[in-house]
RNA sequence: GCCUCUGUAGCUCAGUUGGUAGAGCAGAGGACUGAAAAUCCUCGUGUCGUUGGUUCGAUUCCGACCGGAGGCA
């Protein structure tokens, strides 16, 4: 059967993502579909760095502004939508654009990733947490061992996170998460996906465009955007966002507004750590350096890629 | 000007009763399948301020000098 052709732009947080994907949009008439576990809450711009309608340019959007910062979001849900949204897309005889930084869900998606059992569930999941209050998060390792000996050889015991979550899919459906997560990607993937990576040559260049960016935000009301945050009802998902945690100490009187922001700059400098760690095992990846070329030609080049990439799939 | 304290890893500081040193933070690398902007793992050689002296041997003791903080004038 003929795949489905993808195209992702990835890349670490304030690589230029945005603006580049909107023109490759404009070139090729693709509707955009964000994968940002953040940019989906309507509530959070400014510290998301979600794209304003100037940036927009007309180019169709999906996948932000689509939830409130007092429901929580995963992977499966992620999935989900997108898939939801590539069929729509497609339909209209359009072709998704992929852009985003949560490298998860992209790879989960593109990889077909099957979330169709449900595994996870409240109840279990409070009845982990007080066995772990009861017995400690060492005890909990040690029941993992006997239920799944092969996910406590991956899993850190001090990753206590991804303990429980193991011994949650146990518990919750009775399978164990190593024979889970087999069955999860066996499917094939019915997507074949260009991957158009961002990056900087320099990680001191990089780590310049984080800290700017940071001040831009506050100048773009930051702080107003944070305080309303607090103001309501929130979801574990959208506390973790980087921007408005961080705030939270200066909120309440107990930090000045200089420490929150330098903590802002390094949480930032070290998510796009992660991400580039993340995004650097798949080398199915095309990187592109924006310190390397200038924007023009870097842009050309992807639409080279792109051009080549649409015209094998006619 | 005199007195006291102080100068050790990018930062904050331990420490060596004289045998050239170690934590936290920062930083780097890595892992990652329903919270992923989260969670976790690994990695510490630095003229121990400079310069003389004592000593087999000094970052450690002594002197001088140069920074820094405080006190008295």
């Amino acid at each position: 059967m003929k795949k489905i052709p993808l195209i992702a732009v990835v890349g670490p947080t304030a690589s230029g993502k945005t603006k580049l994907a909107v023109d490759i949009a404009k070139e090729f008439n693709f509707e955009i579909v964000s994968f940002d576990s953040m940019q989906v809450y309507k509530e959070i711009g400014v510290s998301t760095a979600k794209p304003t309608i100037k940036e927009m340019q007309g180019i169709k959007h999906h996948l932000i502004d689509c939830l409130s910062i007092d429901e929580s979001f995963s992977v499966a849900s992620f999935c989900e939508m997108a898939k939801q949204k590539v069929d729509e897309i497609i339909k209209k005889g359009k072709l998704p654009l992929f852009v985003g930084g949560t490298g998860l869900y992209i790879d989960s998606f593109v990889n077909n990733v099957d979330f169709s059992i449900p595994n996870n569930d409240e109840k279990v999941r409070d009845k982990i947490d007080e066995i772990e209050k009861e017995k400690g998060s060492d005890y909990l390792y040690e029941l993992l061992k006997e239920v799944d000996f092969k996910a406590s050889e991956t899993v850190h015991k001090n990753n206590v996170k991804r303990v429980k979550r193991a011994l949650e899919i146990y518990y919750s459906t009775g399978i164990n998460k190593t024979n889970q997560d087999k069955a999860a990607v066996q499917n094939d993937s019915p997507y074949n996906c260009l991957y158009l990576g961002l990056n900087f040559k320099s990680r001191e260049a990089l780590y310049d465009r984080i800290n700017l960016r940071v001040e831009k935000m506050l100048e773009n009301g930051l702080v107003n955007e944070a305080k309303a945050f607090f103001e309501n009802k929130t979801s574990k998902t959208s506390v973790q966002a980087i921007g408005i945690k961080e705030l939270k100490p200066y909120l309440d009187g107990e930090k000045s507004l200089d420490e929150c922001v330098e903590k802002i700059k390094q949480e930032s400098r070290r998510y796009a750590k992660r991400q580039l760690t993340w995004f650097r095992r798949n080398d199915k990846i095309n990187w592109f350096y924006a310190d390397e070329q200038d924007y023009e030609s870097l842009k050309h080049n992807c639409f080279d890629l792109v051009k080549e990439f649409i015209k094998e799939k006619k």
